[in-house]
DNA sequence: TGTAAATTTGTAATCGATTACAAATTTGAT
DNA sequence: ATCAAATTTGTAATCGATTACAAATTTACA
């Protein structure tokens, strides 16, 4: 494989004038430029980035830390890919769902400068090592802490759980059962505290006989379908953290003999594409899922580039969520 | 940030005995590693990758270009994410649908050393470059043609779909729609192929009325579906190549008032999670996806290793898939 | 044409590791 | 205690680019 030397002796000319062919080429004559295209050609030579992320010290590269498994997460990390694409980052994607041990190693890619910073799915609770301070270049998606150490691109959860449970009240319903997600996902909290929110401003009183912990999964919606069918009494609304167990709720609903929305209505968060497609049609919060990829690749990249003064970013940046009736929703029977 | 020759200055050893260290602890006596594990301590060391990559021409990374947006693909990606760990690789994410540019940038990336291999959902067609031979390092994934360029892992598309069709003859189907994936798609064409094959078994003579072109989305299946309904004769079964367009299908006769399967069986392909919690559950094949990602990460591993003969690896690496009966399908009614 | 300014070019240092080879040290056997 | 073998260590070259700085060349204008 040919390397710049090679290629600035063929063309007659010194290992600067190749290099700035690429990093400067109006600094390069006609004459010269014309000389390097052709040993470059001849050699077919390309230069070596390894060798150039090295002398630069940059690896032009970010990480995102998801959770694979939500379908939810495509859409965000197109987002992601777009902006990384245009500012000419590639993408590295690992499962957060693996152990500590991993998770501690691919923070470690930014100081071992593999990666020039981090999107992470949930908030790292050690981020403050040995300075006490928050750790540069990193965004927290779709999960948010009171004093969270990094910057957090997000929805408001507690409106959007309140938006969702204030319109189940509208209809009528005042017994809602909750199905949460898992609890050290923090939008967990904020749902549950909109949730909540909701209905105490409508006069009705909480139990945490309705609540039953999920993991977002939609076997836990299919178990969870079971206990809110035997609760005393039953729920006439189940609001659901996510669309996949809300989809599990509803086939362990109709598999009892229950009729959605006619006995029970149903209500998920995220709107994944298949929540359209549903028997019957999801209700459900939407997320601008690429728009929030987009949003933090692009806070992520100003961050890198040193453009904020790191508290101005603190404060978490709130993307609008939709609320989305579908054939899932209907006002409680008069009994 | 220290390097390592502050660490050597520090704990009163040489580089080599630093770099050793990492490399081959077992070559550095009790007292130096006793000395170097504090002066690490002490610095904060952390060796700087890009540097090692660098002199060690490896990045240590393979790429992976899928078509995001078949949820399918996550689990696919699982499985080449547990073997890429335990090897020791990271991986880049690109989303293949992409420009042809952007899809050529990424193969650069070989030349470039930024990865080592490349993991592609489709076969490439100009793979044979200047010297027309095939290109090392690349496997192709879930795709596939004769005299493919490079190592393949799939499943035999041809044999599955005729399994699937063989099912809906089984069950006294004569009039057998079709719904074809994008035609750039190997997968697409082979299937076609399978789906052919087991009605000429069955004397049912082909018609390419029967068949419509689709783009494996849902929205192309709901389009479909409006089409299948004012075929003369209306087929009484429609093979989809997709689950999701056959979510699309279902929908749509659904919204026409059709039953599933009473009137119109559909059977899907790929079982992705949602096949099952249709209304009616999808009838599919079933591809072992995470099987599919980490045998072609195993063997795009021993590529790079060289472990191979070149030749020994382009005949394509076919995994079962499983017939799924679920409740779209039913025996035609009798008229 | 002469000279200053602007442009283009080349030399050589540099980034931070790895590693071949030689030198130094330790170990072990007699 | 001696010497050979084995182990450990250090020196310095190397990977392939970028880039500061100086030198050479070209351009512009009087």
């Amino acid at each position: 494989m040919a390397n710049i030397k090679e290629v600035a002796s063929l063309a007659g000319v010194s290992v600067a004038t190749v290099s700035r062919y690429f990093s400067a080429p109006e600094k390069v004559s006609k004459k010269n430029t014309d000389k390097v295209m052709k040993a470059i050609e001849q050699l077919n030579y390309k230069p070596n980035l390894l060798a150039r992320n090295f002398t630069q010290s940059r690896s032009y590269s970010i990480l995102v830390l998801a959770p694979l498994g939500n379908p939810f997460l495509l859409d965000v990390i197109q987002g992601i890919q777009e902006i990384a694409r245009i500012k000419g980052y590639t993408v590295l994607l690992v499962d957060a769902l693996e152990s500590k041990d991993e998770e501690s190693k691919c923070y470690g890619m930014l100081e071992t400068r593999l990666v020039e910073g981090i999107i992470d799915f949930k908030v790292q609770k050690r981020l403050d090592k040995k300075n006490g301070t928050r750790i540069d270049n990193i965004v927290t998606l779709c999960d948010y802490v009171e004093n969270n150490p990094s910057p957090v691109v997000t929805v408001d959860d507690v409106k959007a759980a309140e938006k969702l449970v204030d319109y189940l009240v509208s209809l009528g319903h005042r017994h809602i059962g909750c199905l949460t997600g898992l609890d050290f996902i923090h939008a967990t909290v904020h749902r549950k505290l909109g949730y909540q929110n909701a209905l105490q401003k409508a006069g009705i009183p909480l139990s945490d006989k309705l609540i039953i912990k999920g993991d977002f999964s939609v076997t836990s919606g299919l178990n969870a379908a079971k206990e809110f069918i035997n609760m005393q009494p039953r729920p006439t609304a189940i609001f659901s953290m996510s669309d996949k167990m809300a989809i599990g709720i509803i086939q362990g609903l109709k598999a009892e003999g229950l009729r959605i929305p006619e006995d029970i209505s149903v209500v998920g968060f995220d709107d994944i594409e298949f929540a359209k497609y549903c028997e019957p049609p999801l209700t459900t919060i939407r997320q601008p899922a690429k728009e929030l990829g987009s949003s933090a690749m692009k806070l992520l990249c100003n961050l890198i580039d040193g453009k904020y003064e790191p508290e101005s970013v603190l404060r978490p940046y709130f993307l609008p969520t939709d609320l989305i009736v579908r054939g899932s929703t209907a006002a409680v029977k008069s009994s």
